[in-house]
DNA sequence: TTGTAAGCGTTATCAG
DNA sequence: CTGATAACGCTTACAA
């Protein structure tokens, strides 16, 4: 409630020396800005921030767009987002940033238009989209998804699965688009054929029958390279129901705690998200190369475990 | 980069017919309004919400203090945080709130002196704290945990599981605390004893001997009431690696979507972390009562699945 | 229905 | 080293 100049007048110094004491100025001396701070302190005053980014044309403040999906839970059940949000957040309170985030609720689409109308506003964007009238100011942080799903089959094969299947839930999501695309590649390359299996996010009882059929038409079927940990997770608790008897082997994505946890332990490609939000908040930090249309790679790693102890 | 004098000057009026119009003001004609919007348009105009704050003297923005632990990656592994901040998300959109949260990153003792400090920031708390000092200002929006443990014991104990066991992680935080509570009382008041048994969060290998040997001592245990969900997957996970024979009935909290599809699925009591965080916002953008030392509480809900099934 | 002008709290320029 | 004073972009009495 107490502005500056209530600050400057308990004081007795004008409002820009106790601006400048604010600041911890050097221009003012060591025994004035004593005086200063504990008129401050007396007055329990804290500056308004509405007042100093008007003039210092700043905002002190970020956006995080978040994807919205079919449901509520899907991002909260994501430990991916929470975690970009840590990194993130992190690199902002060590520049003294208060950053802040809006949900987006609606089509997809209107992000970037949003963004496009704040014409001040700098944008980095977490992850790839399928968006093309991208402004040029934009920049991507992100993993190298096509690799990883490369990565993975290569593992894969390299443990003596031959016979590898690519399960997702989602091709609408460039994610999983994106792995498939390495994955499939790698396999062309090696003279293999790319299966894939979709699978329900909501009707288990379907995705027993569908795998279940899948396994009879497809019985050399050795190994699953899961679109992501929550797939893995629905695979493993598929194996069970469907009673097979056949140990097979997976990989997920994203290296989860519950990767860790589940059982058998899940090998995972760790993709580092904490690491992707910091180096995003950090591209946004940097005003100077506001213009180049730049893309950043987090490098991914795989964590083996035991689903993958081909024996 | 344009502001409202730009516009103003372009469609040919005065600052403040221009503002009115920004804001649908009734008290301009209907031809002048479109004549701005035209002008706002034109100059792809935004407004400048630190002048627009300073002015109204109001922020627009509200923040969230998320607890720190010990490991990055238990904040993102708990998909309680996401949606809560989901659940706020949705609400400030609604009301044209922009709003920020800050990570907080050190102790977590200073938070209600940062918060106070702020004299103009009122405070609601998602969840309950230790903290002793907490200003009068400060609303809460909880579960009732005790409540919640209570039922899951009686859940349990109606289920045919007669000898029950508190499985956790950390009684520092004070919802396992509160959870235990509950249950104990309940074990308590139908002349049961309360067992607990703590696990470790990263050494998987002392958990296993823990449980096997506390299995030993403890031979006519039939169920675990788990502090959350991950320390329900864990008890899972212990009980194959242990080769154990017998299958124990398994409740735990917060029915995140990994209970849904862990094996067998887990009986879970629903929390309703979205709504939390939709109350939270609810208060916080509610100024009247800023005054009213409250607790708002959100009921829960247990979700009865296979890991309950005694037969 | 519209315009004028004061002021929100802060910083920066410039003069002392 | 310190103090006036003019901005920053916007809203809102008050006046017309």
């Amino acid at each position: 409630m107490a502005t500056i100049k209530d600050v400057a007048k308990l004081a007795g110094v004008s409002t820009s020396t106790a601006s400048r004491a604010l600041h911890d100025s050097d221009m003012i001396s060591e025994a004035t800005k004593e005086r200063v701070r504990k008129a401050m302190e007396e007055l329990d005053y804290s500056p308004n921030y509405s007042a100093q980014n008007l003039v210092n044309r700043t905002t002190n403040t970020i956006g995080i767009v978040l994807p919205v999906r079919e449901s509520k839970d899907s991002l909260g059940n994501n430990p991916f987002f929470m975690q970009i949000i840590q990194g993130i957040s992190s690199i902002c309170s060590e520049n003294g940033y208060i950053h802040v985030f809006f949900l987006y609720s609606r089509k997809n689409d209107s992000v970037f238009e949003f963004v496009k109308n704040q014409k001040n506003v700098s944008c980095v964007v977490v992850g790839s989209s399928y968006e093309e009238k991208i402004p040029k100011s934009v920049r991507f942080v992100d993993n190298d998804n096509y690799q990883a799903g490369r990565d993975a089959a290569a593992f894969m094969l390299e443990k003596g699965y031959e016979h590898l299947v690519f399960a997702y839930t989602d091709m609408n999501e460039l994610v999983q688009t994106e792995r498939y695309q390495g994955y499939s590649a790698y396999m062309q390359s090696c003279d293999k054929e790319a299966l894939s299996l979709h699978f329900s996010r909501v009707n288990e009882d379907d995705n027993v029958l569908k795998l279940q059929s899948f396994l009879a038409e497809h019985p050399k079927t050795q190994g699953f390279v899961a679109c992501d940990d929550i797939m893995a997770i629905r695979l493993q608790r598929l194996f069970k129901n469907s009673q097979s008897l056949k140990k097979y082997g997976i990989i997920s994505f994203n290296n989860s705690l519950i990767t860790a946890i589940a059982n058998p332990a899940l090998t995972s490609i760790d993709i580092f998200p904490y690491q992707l939000g910091e180096k995003a908040a950090q591209l946004l930090l940097d005003k100077k190369q506001k213009e180049s249309h730049q893309k950043v790679i987090i490098s991914h790693k795989i964590i083996e475990r035991e689903s993958t102890n081909n024996d």
